[in-house]
RNA sequence: GCGUCGGUGGCAGAGUGGUCAAAUGCAAUUGGCUGUAAACCAAUCGGUCUUGUACCUACGGGGGUUCAAAUCCCUCCCGGCGCACCA
């Protein structure tokens, strides 16, 4: 007799594996370990945790997203933790300062946006959304405080941001100390065989540790490389504001992508797009052998456009980016009003600038202009037949006469 | 509670009675150069208009001294650090 039985195929092909292992990935705590399971053809769980102080998602979170989505490829569970409990302490990670407190309200919604944002990378019959507040919210102090006699005060303190604080004279509150220790036990209720991040590798490690207290096996801890931002400085991070969120528009996220200097280019083939490495290699000996920049830039752009968007939605931010800058055009889609004949350009504009000051500095300037050439040098300008303002590159108006 | 240091523009951080709408750096905006960039150079970066060494608003809040206050005084609020009280 024979048991059919319902297990999804889970691949265990050696270099499908290897490249799991090294693409992107900075460092693997534990990795022949996990080598090992996933040789074993056992169904393994991921689990990436996300604290959901802000609501967006960007492309340099989805290196770690991208990663979990090879891992299910091959077949494996990710558990997607949404840190709702942990959110409302805030990680200390990398940071000087405290972070503000999040109301219940906020931390609702932000965890709805974030749901639906990790579906456009995620294969959600593989994914496991799972909230922390599932069972910290139910924890009794005494339970907790039992979480709390696995570790030493130095343990703790030693992690570098704390260690610069200490230094620097800056406070730091003590529930920020328990943070690691509520993400550890996340390992330890969610069973977790790898975790997946970015920069908790400290955190990480808790989980590591109170695994072994609860005589499970540590986790493997799998550090994903972390992209630099479209300043091409730090790293991509949305209270600095150089970052391309996954939900960005299309025409926003091409834009941006081609405003990255050229010496991250090949970083951003690598770690934000699908393109196989073959190809990314065909890239860099065009770049070395002297492609304008540019064109390369284009072809970055539309993959990374393509990941989110369709492929032709990603064909017309680039024609709508061309219009726009390199023929100096107006863009599709502006912002149309109807005024009244000789009505003057203060009245028109207001809405493209802070105030008439910075309009007034703007002509001044020479920012402002008509779409067919015509500059505009007078702060007194009216405007007497339908035309298209541009102030500076990127603000456009388009104008009717009533 | 006591002591002490502090609260300045998006951020960091000067300024201790007039020359302060407030140095400097970062960020931002605009122009130039370009490849759309980056870097670089330059200008701008509270508001209003009649563009004037004009007026209004602004250096945690309120009050005061003064011809004149971010700057001095009083008071309140908030924060750090140290010490202690209570327990």
């Amino acid at each position: 007799m024979f048991l059919k039985k319902k297990t999804s195929q889970i691949i265990t092909n050696s270099l499908e594996i290897e490249k799991l292992l090294t693409n992107n990935v900075e460092e693997i705590i534990g990795v022949d370990e996990l080598r090992k399971k996933l040789l074993s053809g056992r169904k393994l769980r991921i689990k990436f945790g996300v604290d959901i102080t802000r609501p967006n998602i960007h492309i340099g979170h989805a290196v770690g997203l991208r990663k979990l989505r090879e891992f299910q490829k091959l077949g494996h569970t990710v558990i997607f933790l949404i840190g709702d409990a942990t959110t409302r302490i805030g990680d200390p990670s990398g940071r000087d300062k405290t972070r503000p407190l999040l109301t219940e309200k906020e931390i609702q919604k932000n965890s709805k946006t974030y749901t639906t944002q990790v579906e456009k990378i995620l294969d959600a019959d593989k994914t496991e959304i799972r909230r922390n507040s599932e069972w910290f919210d139910k924890m009794s102090m005494f339970d907790f405080i039992k979480l709390l006699t696995f570790v030493t005060h130095s343990q703790i303190i030693n992690r570098e941001a704390f260690q610069k604080r200490i230094k620097e004279g800056k406070e730091i509150f003590a529930h920020e100390l328990i943070y690691p220790i509520l993400q550890g036990y996340d390992s330890v209720v969610l069973k977790a065989d790898a975790a997946v991040h970015a920069d908790q590798l400290f955190n990480e490690h808790f989980g590591r540790m109170y695994q072994e207290k609860f005589k499970q096996e540590p986790q493997a801890i799998i550090t994903v490389s972390m992209l630099v931002g479209i300043d091409g400085k730090n790293k991509m991070s949305k209270s600095l504001d150089n970052y391309i969120g996954i939900t960005d528009n299309s025409n926003d996220m091409f834009g941006k992508v081609m405003s990255i200097p050229d010496n991250i280019i090949l970083d951003y083939f690598r770690m934000a797009t699908d393109m196989p490495i073959y190809e990314i290699d065909k890239i860099k000996t065009k770049l070395e052998s002297g492609a304008n920049p540019k064109d390369i830039k284009i072809i970055l752009a539309k993959e990374i456009v393509k990941i989110y968007y369709e492929e032709n939605e990603a064909q017309k931010a680039k024609e709508n980016f061309t219009k726009t800058f390199a023929e100096r055009g107006a863009p599709e889609n502006i912002k149309e009003i109807i005024v009244n004949k000789g009505t003057s350009i203060y009245d028109a504009v207001l809405e493209l600038v802070k105030s008439k000051n910075e309009l007034r500095r703007l002509i001044g300037d020479g920012a402002v202009s008509e779409v067919n050439g015509n500059k505009i040098n007078d702060i007194y300008f009216k405007i007497e037949k339908d035309t298209i303002l541009k102030i500076g590159k990127r603000r456009f108006l388009k104008i009717k006469i009533k």
